[in-house]
Parts: structure tokens; C-alpha cells; sequence
DNA sequence: TCGATATATTCCTTGACAGGAATATGATGA
DNA sequence: TCATCATATTCCTGTCAAGGAATATATCGA
């Protein structure tokens, strides 16, 4: 997922599918970038489960992929604790190591 | 930041510094990765915001830099809003398509 | 100051990946 | 069925980044 959107391209896309799903030839338009790499674009999301295709006619209507903004926000969140107290936590880890020192 | 976190190695080097501050060479260790791999992997992290040094005497302890992470959970959080209407998103857009073919 | 330890940097090689151009696939409407 | 539109795929090439080995830098203790 995080290389994913690691690529500047991919991160645009997905910036514009936020507002509303499109379909491959408006991404084209709106992005100014050609469409196969679009195509290829879509793939990798696709395939890191960030977004969805829904045929329409002829053609695909792309959209975000909400399991997987839901697992990344779960990730981020983890995290959330460890800045409440992240000066606690560096301090107590600095004492322990002097500790060490002390009494190897 | 998505493509400093998108490399494998660097993930598992935040994941372990999650738990608590390391040093250069308690993460070799820990993750049994060379130590010049992880110095250039320290680097690509610092340089996204991810993670702070701060020396302490010959060692140098990596920590997490709880800004980004911040910046991460907006990011993502900004992002809710879109699945709590997702489907009538999808249904909406859809619906929009319909009438433009009947009255182009 | 010197030796030792901890970490960073450089150089090199290799593999992965993005972009471009051309083409293939697939669905639709006449 | 055929022509056409929309999208996907393939092939090629250049670039960039990761890993390995060796070396540089820095900081401390004696």
C-alpha cells in the first residue's frame, strides 16, 4: 500500500478519486497524463487494494477502496499512544541506558 | 513519506523503533540487517520527517518524529468522511451518468 | 594522543519500475 | 456484423534505488 502511493502519479489519482469515482478517460483528462500509463497506474492500486472498478457501459468507473483507508488509518492510529507520552519514552529509555553503564 | 515506508526494511526499522527509541546498532542486531543498510535507511526516514536522532555519547538513538505521524492520521482521516457515504457516492455518480446520456 | 568502537559514506553492480509508442482487447451502437 | 470508442497490455529503454564491500568519520576511554 505505501508504495503505492509512493508514486507521485498514483497519489494524484487517488487525490482525485476522493472527491468522486471517475472513469479512466477523465483521470486521462484531468491529470493531463496519458492514458496508458493511467491504465497502468490503476493496476497497482488496484492490485494494493486502494481502489475498485465498477464497468459502466464502456467504461470503468474507478473508486476508493474504503477497507483500505480503513487498515491504514487502524496502522496510523497504533501509533497515536506513542507520541501522548514520547517524551517519557525517550527519557526512560536515556536513564535505562545509564544504567547500563553503571552496572554492566 | 509513502515511498520512505514503502520499502520493506524501512517499515520493519519504524515498526521496531514503534516500541521504543534504538540505536544504529541495537537495530542491526534486532533486525539482522548490515549496518550500512540501515545508517542509508535511517537516512531515507530522517529526511521524510519520519524519525529524529539524538546522540548519546558514541551512539546514536533513533526515534520515531510523532509530527509526521500526525500529518499521517489527517491525511487519512480526511479521507472517512467519503466511506460513511460511499455507496450513496458510487449510486450518485452513477445516476449523474444516466441523465447526461438521456439529455446530452 | 592513540586505539577502539559506533556510525556514516562512497563506489559499484544489479534489479525494479516508470514512461513512451504501438498494439491488443473488449464492449457498444448502428 | 462492423466500425468505433474506451481501456488494457506489451515491448522497449532509461533511470533510480537497494544491497554488498570497503572505507571514512566521529567520539570516547585509557
Amino acid at each position: 500500500m505505501f508504495s503505492a502511493l509512493g508514486e507521485p502519479g498514483r497519489l494524484r489519482i487517488v487525490e482525485l478519486l476522493r472527491r468522486r469515482p471517475h472513469a479512466v478517460g477523465e483521470i486521462v483528462e484531468r491529470l493531463g497524463m496519458r492514458q496508458p500509463q493511467v491504465s497502468k497506474h490503476l493496476k497497482v492500486l488496484a492490485q494494493a487494494g486502494l481502489v475498485r472498478v465498477q464497468p459502466r457501459a464502456r467504461h470503468r468507473i474507478y473508486h476508493l477502496e474504503a477497507t483500505a483507508f480503513e487498515e491504514m488509518r487502524d496502522w496510523v492510529d497504533s501509533f497515536e499512544e506513542l507520541w501522548e507520552t514520547r517524551l517519557d519514552s525517550l527519557g526512560r529509555y536515556l536513564v535505562e541506558q545509564e544504567e547500563e553503564e553503571k552496572e554492566p
